[in-house]
DNA sequence: CATAAATGATAGTAATACTATTATATTTGT
DNA sequence: ACAAATATAATAGTATTACTATCATTTATG
């Protein structure tokens, strides 16, 4: 049930593919196949030829579903953050206290991800390696201006907004709200990378989530207002 | 004066170069020329082929200096890191207060960058624009953990200790310097890029330098003692 | 069941990311 | 000043990548 209210949930922005994966059974093994690959090859070692191979389907396929391996990951990084942004409006229902939802919400963005039960066709985990290692390659680059006309980060800019909200209300006179959760959501992705390659860049302790606690005591640290009375 | 002492200043791994590109004139050229070209066309349009006309030098004669585009963006961020760390050496000494050298350390990590009059060859301010939107790049790779090993990024790993060492003396028990410091380094380029390209994740005031400020003001606070008597 | 639409099979092209070879400069040691 | 070593230029060539095109075959739809 849980999955088939998040497939209904994520939409992903049409301007991303040629025809939607989801809406064929080729589409869903390109999707879940670029998944399997591009976490074992990554980005740069990744085409569509041995994606074909990995879907026993032909190259010329899957180039009517997606122009490039860039939209392709531009789908997987938008469809992740519209997933995301399902959690999150999930996880803060019905939470009155906006200090709790911040504190939700802070949890939701910066923890890991493992699979849900119901088997989907999207296996999360390997997509939150995708996003931590490959996403920032989906806007670092020189089309990303036209891209954004198109409205293609709109997911992402509104799941900053919705979060930068939630800070406003605890304190109306924090001048940077977007930042500091630009900052986090980004940051968190990081860290977890440098956990796993460059850990002397991190202080990451075993068996602990360092990375929430680090970005949940920095937040609420910086939001407080000057003076408590 | 100052030109002469940064170029002797900034070291860079040999293992990042086939022949050492500051040597010869060639090198030199290649080095100016990829700066000019990779903040014109991005890392992706770049080609060692684009780069031999730029120059005017035949492809194959850089590659007796680079083995790849992925080594050369390496280089230039590596340089770019190690004449970081020279500016932050000369901007921290002989200040005595750990405070001052911490709000020192910020302004000179998460500020802008400007070409100083010397003529270098290298423009500092085409460099920072290729450090922010490439950078990344260049360790979220499947080669970044031999790399690792080679020590190719030891120079941005003894900046990050060294400033959390800053953090340390100021606070002895916060426990998370290392993530401090490489979230507000990373932050601060992304930052730069999304107030370009993405400007609804931040919060960017014109004529204010509102990175510096909004890093200044959330490490001060997110390392200040719980309890202050 | 006829027609349209999607997929498969195959081929082909321009560009990329290199490597190799030989000729011509340029530097270096004596 | 000159031979030897070294660096660069000029050119060619290869495997792979990132596509596009064509046509046959299968699968869905009215």
């Amino acid at each position: 049930m849980q999955d088939l209210l998040q497939q209904v949930q994520v939409q992903v922005n049409e301007k991303i593919y040629l025809k939607n994966p989801e809406s064929s059974d080729l589409g869903r093994r390109i999707v879940a196949g670029s998944i399997e690959l591009m976490d074992r090859v990554g980005f740069e070692d990744f085409t569509f030829k041995k994606l074909g191979l990995q879907i026993n389907s032909p190259e010329a396929s899957i180039y009517r579903y997606f122009e490039s391996k860039h939209k392709l990951l531009l789908y997987l990084s938008s469809w992740y953050w519209g997933w995301m942004e399902y959690q999150l409006v999930f996880g803060l229902a019905n939470v009155s206290s906006a200090n709790d939802r911040l504190v939700r919400a802070i949890s939701i963005l910066t923890g890991t991800v493992s699979n849900d039960a119901g088997m989907s066709l999207i296996d999360k985990a390997k997509l939150h390696r995708i996003v931590i290692s490959e996403s920032t390659k989906s806007y670092l680059t020189k089309a990303v201006d036209d891209e954004n006309k198109d409205g293609i980060f709109a997911t992402y800019k509104k799941l900053v907004a919705r979060v930068s909200d939630i800070i406003l209300e605890l304190n109306p006179n924090y001048r940077y709200p977007h930042m500091l959760i630009s900052t986090m959501i980004e940051g968190a992705l990081h860290q977890r990378y440098f956990a796993q390659h460059l850990p002397r860049l991190t202080d990451v302790v075993n068996g602990e989530d360092t990375v929430t606690d680090f970005y949940m005591d920095m937040i609420l640290k910086t939001i407080q207002t000057e003076d408590v009375n």
